[in-house]
DNA sequence: GATCAATGGTTGTATGGTCGAACTAATTGG
DNA sequence: CCAATTAGTTCGACCATACAACCATTGATC
């Protein structure tokens, strides 16, 4: 590896961090979106919102949760009366979720929330380098998913 | 708003959500980077080593934490041996951190697991697009900076 | 100079988050 | 039919954060 690389990678390092920081996206209990729902639960219900009904192995997969996690995250968004946890035919070791109607609806202010707060980001990126950033991200989250040794191997 | 610019919103939020996730930005007690040594310290400790020694409240400042936070934080790094708290002449009621020199190495040895990861990151981009996904970075960055309406007036 | 507001930190309390290990129940394979 | 596997639950340990109440110091005002 040349010295340029390594510059790259404290570059990217310092980009990342400082994302993370500006982003907000240490505080458990609120969505760096604005929204006074924890993080956790805000994804998930965003993933059964979108795929439909999932087992809760299947939503851990996702969320890159380890299947206890997942069990209690579940059992907060069934309290919360967002979530139900449905029995179905077939194997009977496998919980099916399904948001409620309640369920449904958090789901759409969570993203409302959410598209709102990225929209700011956004306008806050000069228009023409937009597509560019967008890009940017995907690479950068294959790469991620590419070079990801303990998430993969964890669980 | 045009569709398009939610089109890129939504786009966005896809990408950085599923970074988070792959990058493991969710464990607590572990760096992204493998070393088991909890996040909120390996960021304090990387504070401090490259921006010498600071006051708790420029700290929390930095890493964007209520002084609460960081007073913990830093007791226990003090625990572990990795920062002081130095008295000095002037203010009395400010406490200036530093790093010992058992502080200094665990920072270097951090500092390389990071470079290692993030270089491990970088081989998963193409060469010709990752000064692309750098400056991309720091345009989200300062979007995320300039957007942020929770962070700033928070603490 | 005495008083009182502002500033920097600490401690207590309440949430929230994650994992790994031990355990149960159901399924699948010999 | 029993063993190994798979899906989930529960428990224990640890980490992260904020807010409020409190203390000490400082600095400004009178």
């Amino acid at each position: 590896m040349s010295e340029g690389d390594l510059d790259q990678a404290l570059a990217l390092q310092a980009r990342i961090t400082a994302f993370v920081r500006a982003f907000g996206l240490h505080q458990p209990d609120r969505t760096p979106c604005g929204t006074p729902v924890p993080t956790s639960e805000a994804h998930a219900v965003g993933e059964l919102d979108r795929d439909g009904p999932l087992t809760q192995s299947m939503l851990g997969e996702r969320l890159r949760l380890e299947k206890s996690t997942v069990s209690r995250l579940v059992s907060q968004l069934t309290g919360r009366g967002w979530v139900r946890r449905a029995d179905r035919d077939g194997d009977a070791r496998l919980v099916w979720l399904e948001l409620t109607p309640d369920g449904r609806r958090a789901a759409g202010e969570l993203a409302v929330a959410r598209a709102a707060r990225f929209a700011a980001l956004l306008r806050n990126i000069p228009a023409e380098q937009r597509p560019v950033v967008i890009d940017a991200l995907t690479a950068l989250v294959d790469a991620a998913a590419a070079s990801d040794v303990t998430g993969a191997a964890r669980g």
